[in-house]
DNA sequence: TATGAATGAGAGTTCATTCAT
DNA sequence: CATGAATGAACTCTCATTCAT
């Protein structure tokens, strides 16, 4: 049973991870001072470090909160659908619409390693050490790879290599059309699936979608 | 008729660009220090700004000449193949055996948006100035796109969505083969043609590839 | 009123002037390094930066204030002698005093504009921009040479020059005695008075002053 | 005799004096860069070295020069009037139209003591090191008060002082003239004679002038 | 001797982190 | 625990000087 203390602490966490987004999506986590998110946050620098150990520390726990809102959305719901493609659009779209939710901060998050692969420059800032939840995410999606090819709904390649196709994929879309400024990416759900499943060649049986 | 002392300049600063190359793919960007490069190049701090002016000028010189040799390698070339298939396979093979070549670097070059869609990170390190060859780059990719769709080898989709889809892809790849440690990218060149083309997806007329 | 917290800025702002101005007078201002300034001020360097935007502006603030003072010295003061020549001696007594108690910057100080007049070592320096106070000084010069035409005291001369008589025979008398190492400037009053008021010819009124 | 060499040796050096002087005047002697100085003399930075040992020399060299000029035209010189007035308003006269000739270097050359009383900053520039002629131009100074002394013009005051009010006031004019942008200094060496000598009061004898 | 690129010590400034209040 | 000024290591960039050509 959370104390009031603990919800003081809660809060105060969330109003320096808040501000920290917004700065970091803003600027970047190398021109994003701690000044800068303690002010956003209306409170003084010390502050944040009564809550968190280091600047990177911070944006650890930004990419460990992402990752681990992106997990959720990744798993099984119940009541989705049986098939595999309609199952893929349904969890893709949630994951979608939770991009959404947090645009910018997204662009950091995907040079940070979100669906794997981090920059080196990631890599570097964060010390190597992982984050914990990005891992799982990374899990999560070779998992629904594996139920696709289980299912025989996937062609029955190397996963690691339908893995990378499909992060590609998604980031792909994530990051172009965030840079085209679309209002909503989640709205490119069935493009991404379909692209994903059935390529971008024209064939007799697919004439426009 | 380039001069002994053109040729002189030419070498400090592929010396620099090498140094530069090799210390910003290992540590990231903010990282390096002028004086590690420097230093990897067995020269003076000094001599580097007689060459460049800042130290986001070498970065921006780096991308730019791998943007400029991805460019070259997407362009057509005498001899090449009919069909759209076989000439995408055989670009995205150039490509990728430049990739090879300049393996650990392009960690960094994709983060600034060497495919288009650079990260917040990078947008503030290089203050906004665009890297001219890069918008080639994006545009190449983009006239490969047009080209197969007015052979009729892509679908009808929108050319921005089709052109994302191929970036994510060939992004997706590149990085989890960096990260996995092939020893070669450009040997993954058939499974990207064939997932790009066909998508992940079984069907009864593709068993295994 | 002056919380605690301001006291204790004032402090830090007054220990990092005084340092400043013992060490631009003894080395000028361009040897005189902010590591110097902070280490003679027994701060960090980082605490110069939290009064001052850069080291430019700790010369300008020690300018100002010195100015200020001056200006202030220069003002009426309630039970002035009434004959302008007892006022000038008495307000010109005031201005030495406070330069004796400031030796040794005013040698920087008259480099750059203290009186009128910066070098252009000085203008570049200060990139230009002006030392308000300084304006005030040379404001109150004049309109000390304004009453004196006024009551009659003064010839007719144009008043810039007059102007530049006075101060230039101030000038003269403070870096000449500082130079010569004269415990007080202050004493030179009398003689200085009656130069600027009577010149330095010899005439049968006046044999030895 | 001077050969052809000593001659094309004396032609480098003035041009980079001249420009030294003009570079100098324009940006003060910190800002000048030795880069700016050869390239306005049309020369390689090396060859500067190959005249003078350091930067600083180029400067005491100037100072040299035009000490040496002051020197010269404070000398007395063959069929100059009798009486000290019109002696002093000659060699005055003289010594303006020098300055008039070299107007924007006087700014930098006062602050370097050129009449005496160098600031904290140039002392720290030339290290200290003495500028020769500098001295000969004090010397001649003097030399005149003592002779008006001599010849009962002068009040019988301490010479240095009657020194200090003589250089005061012309460096008073001087720089006042400059900042103001008189086009002629000499035009002014009535007004500072009739000042120097018979002071700014107003008395019977001496209505306007 | 003129040249001008290479050199590297040095300086100003920033900013993550600490800690007394 | 919140505060925010103090701290000082670290980094980029400058520029007087050198030296191979």
């Amino acid at each position: 049973m959370p104390t009031r203390r603990d919800e003081a602490r809660a809060l105060f966490r969330n109003a320096i991870l808040d501000a920290a987004e917004a700065v970091i999506a803003d600027r970047g986590f190398h021109a994003a001072r701690i000044h800068d998110i303690s002010e956003r946050a209306r409170i003084a620098v010390g502050t944040v470090y009564n809550h968190f150990r280091t600047k990177e520390d911070v944006l650890r726990a930004l990419l460990e909160e992402r990752s681990e809102g992106l997990r959720r959305e990744l798993m099984p719901v119940p009541g989705e659908p049986e098939s595999f493609e309609k199952k893929l659009a349904v969890r893709l779209s949630r994951v979608l619409a939770y991009v959404d939710r947090h645009r910018s901060f997204f662009l950091v998050a995907l040079e940070h390693g979100l669906f794997g692969a981090a920059s080196a420059t990631a890599e570097a800032t964060l010390h190597g050490k992982p984050v914990r939840q990005m891992a799982s995410v990374k899990g999560a999606i070779a998992a629904l790879i594996q139920e696709g090819i289980a299912a025989g709904a996937l062609v029955d390649e190397d996963p690691a290599r339908l893995t990378r196709f499909l992060t590609g994929t998604m980031k792909g879309f994530i990051l172009g059309s965030l840079q085209a400024g679309l209002p909503s990416i989640q709205g490119e759900t069935p493009v991404i699936v379909d692209l994903f499943l059935h390529g971008a060649a024209r064939s007799p049986a697919r004439r426009k979608r």
